[in-house]
DNA sequence: TAGGCCATCTGGTCCT
DNA sequence: AGGACCAGATGGCCTA
């Protein structure tokens, strides 16, 4: 019947292993002892070999002694075929406690594997929270949030080594180092700097930065994000209105006087970054690239206005109208956001310094 | 359909 | 010995 069983094309791989495996120790009784059990890893290495790792064979730690006293399984000699005989450990019979015991074993293995990789992965959610262009619904990719994560240290690291205001352009051209022509465009988008504008910079080096007279945000950025098309980022211009959009949880504590962006597109607040960059914006001095760092400015002036003057009009420092995305101002949640403050009070303590 | 991303299973290795 | 960690394999889902 095992035979059956390992020859039905439909089976999976696991039954048919298992299947072999437990076609050699058919006639095996069941009373072997509990030390039996010593054996079920190597008895795992048999029921793979000749498709997982032959070289595992002869590695098994089964004792010497042991190995004189087993005896050559069949199944082992015919995959072997024509190779020497091998002297490394034998493998144990499986008696049918065994097999249900190494069942339940690798079941439980599994279930903490599992349980293991829901936990990275929830600490990769964390991290997407923290790290620019955070959103509920279209989550970065794994990588693409580690390499974002590395850049935004590092863009952090240099602005504290260097204690200079970053320019825009430079900033998101080193947030966007490695990434993904969509993850890319997405970052620009969030930092509502025009994607193709900041690509062609990046091969110019120009540093030419819309400036706040432009109209960067509603630039139709060129790439259309794979996996973000349907939620956020249908096209990066997308982003850009959710960069402009104002955000409901914004809404209710500083008033809504936006335009009636769809909620749906961007459930949650942008994560840090752009906090980072109104830390920046408290300098109100007029260095040439002022215009650059225009968003800098706005973003953190237009939050410090609109809470003084209680109106939601987000105003940049030159009195025109923003229309910054309040989720620029607001990382992702209330809790979040008050875990952070002290952290964006040093480093804005450190910019007037 | 190919490619990217992901979850899961699995066996090996290392550590406590 | 058991658990944690890792990497390979596999299959599903989605998008261009």
């Amino acid at each position: 019947m095992l035979t059956r069983l390992f020859s039905e094309p439909s089976l999976i791989p696991e039954v048919q292993k298992f299947a072999s495996w437990a076609e050699d120790c058919d006639d095996d009784d069941d009373d072997m002892s509990d030390k039996d059990e010593e054996e079920e890893k190597s008895l795992q290495d048999g029921k793979t070999e000749g498709s997982l790792s032959e070289s595992k064979e002869d590695g098994d730690m089964m004792g010497e002694e042991e190995e004189e006293e087993e005896e050559e399984e069949e199944g082992t000699e015919e995959l072997d075929g024509e190779r020497p005989k091998k002297r490394g450990p034998k493998k144990r019979k499986m008696t049918k406690a065994r097999i249900e015991r190494s069942k339940v074993r690798r079941q439980k293995a599994n279930a903490r594997e599992r349980n293991r990789m829901h936990d990275l992965n929830s600490a990769l959610d964390n991290l997407r929270k923290v790290v620019p262009c955070y959103s509920k619904t279209q989550k970065l990719s794994k990588i693409e949030t580690l390499r974002l994560a590395k850049n935004y240290i590092w863009a952090l690291s240099e602005i504290l080594r260097s204690g200079k205001r970053p320019d825009l352009v430079a900033y998101v051209q080193t947030l966007c180092k490695g990434l993904s022509q969509p993850t890319t465009n997405l970052v620009a988008g969030c930092l509502q700097l025009n994607s193709r504008n900041f690509l062609t910079e990046q091969g110019q080096e120009s540093g030419r930065y819309h400036g706040p007279n432009s109209s960067f945000a509603m630039h139709p950025y060129p790439y259309q994000c794979p996996r973000l098309s349907g939620s956020q980022c249908q096209s990066s211009t997308m982003a850009s209105s959710h960069a402009l959009r104002t955000h409901g949880y914004y809404d209710s504590i500083y008033g809504n006087t936006s335009p009636d962006y769809n909620s749906s597109e961007y459930d949650a607040p942008l994560s840090p970054p752009l906090c980072i960059n109104g830390n920046f914006s408290l300098k109100q001095d007029s260095s040439p690239d002022q215009d650059k760092n225009y968003h800098y400015s706005m973003h953190y002036s237009a939050l410090q206005a609109s809470r003084s003057s209680g109106h939601g009009l987000l105003f940049s420092s030159s009195g025109m109208r923003s229309g910054v995305h309040s989720e620029n101002l607001l990382p992702y949640d209330m809790h979040v956001h008050h875990d952070r403050a002290p952290m964006y009070e040093e480093l804005n303590a450190f910019f007037h310094n």
